[in-house]
RNA sequence: GCGGUCGUGGUGAAGUUGGUUAACACACUAGAUUGUGGCUCUAGCACUCGCGAGUUCGAGUCUCGUCGAUCGCCCCA
């Protein structure tokens, strides 16, 4: 059988790959605006880089692709991106910097091991930031900020930008205690998963999708807020107001992963085109992961954008022209010897001339329909004459217009009439 | 991990109750047009129906398995 790819992953062509540049230079341009450095760390790390004590989530849980080599260390193909920018944060000392927090962003290839379909790959490419290093609410709508206007400086629409807050340790852990007690009387009832959630995670059951329509749930008692956690959110709000970033505050937002404190968001597109994957933008504030990790104990704040959900959104809304391949200069050769057509070649390529020639002296015809395809500006046709006199016929693919010209005199005129066209 | 749909040439696709050489269109190649293409006309181009096994005299068409795609659940970006 012909080798075929692994499932869930892909191969960026051409027409696609166009898309993934233009989307990480404007992603480039973002993190220059907001004084973020970008930031490259390793595919894989050693797993309990990923993976700590009490993980709940599926993504640590069941679908990292963990090996190890020689029986000797187990490694993981980094499922997400925060946890390596702060393995890396500690161990380059960076919290050392005086000029905290310290603003790193990636865009960098997550492997997840999910069963593959629209917007969901096993391979997939992730754009975000990690703010590391002080807790403030400016920061934290920064970070929305930067995120939001990100997409709609793309050209999207139908975002909806959701917000909660998680509360600060104290509080979370007071709730935590509380829908324990509170779901324990009820665990009959509830999911096979939430019943393995309760201890671990029980604020995972209050968006559970099997559960989250059960009375029960819904009557859950709400998360109280501590007096400065709710200060806080208060003022992420505010300034996400003044920064103009619309936004909808929903109590049942607490997000995937576990080490979230505090503030948490999410993008999500009801642009119909992503399938079933609405969210493409989530993220949140950590106050105890840098420390948890080994590192000093200051808060940190990110985001990820899933890239490929994005393309799917922005071809949804025709953000992108039709990719088109264009060259400056299509060199016919008629002649049997190669060597004029050749040198001609690399005249146009050292002067900037996308050029391209045909290898096997096809057919005039031949030749023309490939300067088509390619679509070249510009025909050189050299045959016998043209290699006797030392010229070369140009012709011009949208004016027609057809002249024979000295070898010698060839950039200079293709200069020219490029500069008259342009007028 | 679970469930639905699908898988025919480079591409889009027809393939009836299983029956000889698997439509049609686009694309491609050559010629008409021996140094001028994108139009037209003519001709050519498909060891084969994702892969493997089974049922049958006979399977693209039925059954099972497997791989993949897609949609949904779950999860998440």
């Amino acid at each position: 059988m012909a080798y075929q790819k692994v499932k869930g992953t892909f191969d960026l062509l051409a027409k696609d790959l166009y898309k993934f540049n233009l989307l990480n230079d404007l992603f480039r341009h973002f993190l220059d605006l907001y004084g973020y450095s970008e930031i490259k760390t390793p595919v894989f790390e050693f797993t309990d880089v990923f993976k700590k004590d009490n993980d709940t989530s599926d993504m640590v849980t069941k679908e990292m692709y963990t090996f190890s080599v020689n029986n000797k260390d187990s490694l993981t193909l980094r499922p997400e991106g925060t946890a390596g920018v702060i393995r890396s944060f500690i161990e380059n000392k960076m919290y050392a910097d005086p000029e905290l927090p310290i603003k790193l962003g990636y865009i960098e290839e997550m492997f997840r091991h999910e069963n593959a379909q629209k917007g969901r790959q096993r391979q997939f490419t992730q754009m975000g930031i990690e703010c590391i290093g002080d807790k403030n609410p400016l920061i934290d709508a920064e970070v929305i900020a930067l995120g939001y206007f990100f997409l709609k400086t793309i050209g999207l629409n139908d975002l909806k930008v959701l917000i909660n807050s998680l509360g600060d340790n104290d509080s979370r852990l007071k709730y935590k205690e509380e829908l324990i007690e509170y779901f324990s009387q009820y665990k009959d009832e509830l999911c096979f998963d939430c019943q393995n959630r309760l201890l671990k995670n029980p604020l995972r059951i209050l968006d559970c999708k099997n559960d989250a329509n059960k009375e029960f749930v819904k009557n859950a008692p709400k998360m109280k807020l501590s007096k400065e956690s709710e200060e806080y959110f208060d003022l992420v709000k505010h300034y996400l107001d003044v920064l103009n970033v619309p936004y909808e505050v929903n109590d049942k937002l607490v997000r995937g992963l576990d080490y979230y404190t505090d503030t948490v968001f999410e993008v999500i597109s009801t642009n119909e085109a992503n399938g079933a994957q609405s969210t493409i933008f989530g993220g949140g504030r950590y106050d105890n992961l840098i420390k948890e990790m080994g590192g000093p104990d200051i808060s940190g704040i990110g985001f990820a954008i899933g890239v490929e959900r994005l393309i799917i959104l922005a071809d949804a809304e025709n953000v992108f022209d039709e990719y088109k391949k264009e060259i400056d200069c299509y060199v016919i050769n008629l002649y049997e010897n190669p060597d004029y057509a050749l040198e001609v070649l690399e005249d146009l390529r050292n002067n900037s001339y996308k050029a391209e020639m045909d290898y096997y002296s096809r057919s005039l015809k031949a030749q023309f329909k490939s300067s088509d395809r390619k679509n070249a500006r510009f025909v050189l046709i050299i045959g016998e004459d043209e290699v006797n006199s030392n010229t070369i016929t140009l012709k011009d693919s949208l004016t027609k217009a057809q002249e024979t010209i000295k070898h010698e005199e060839l950039i200079d005129r293709l200069d020219q009439l490029l500069e008259d066209y342009y007028e």
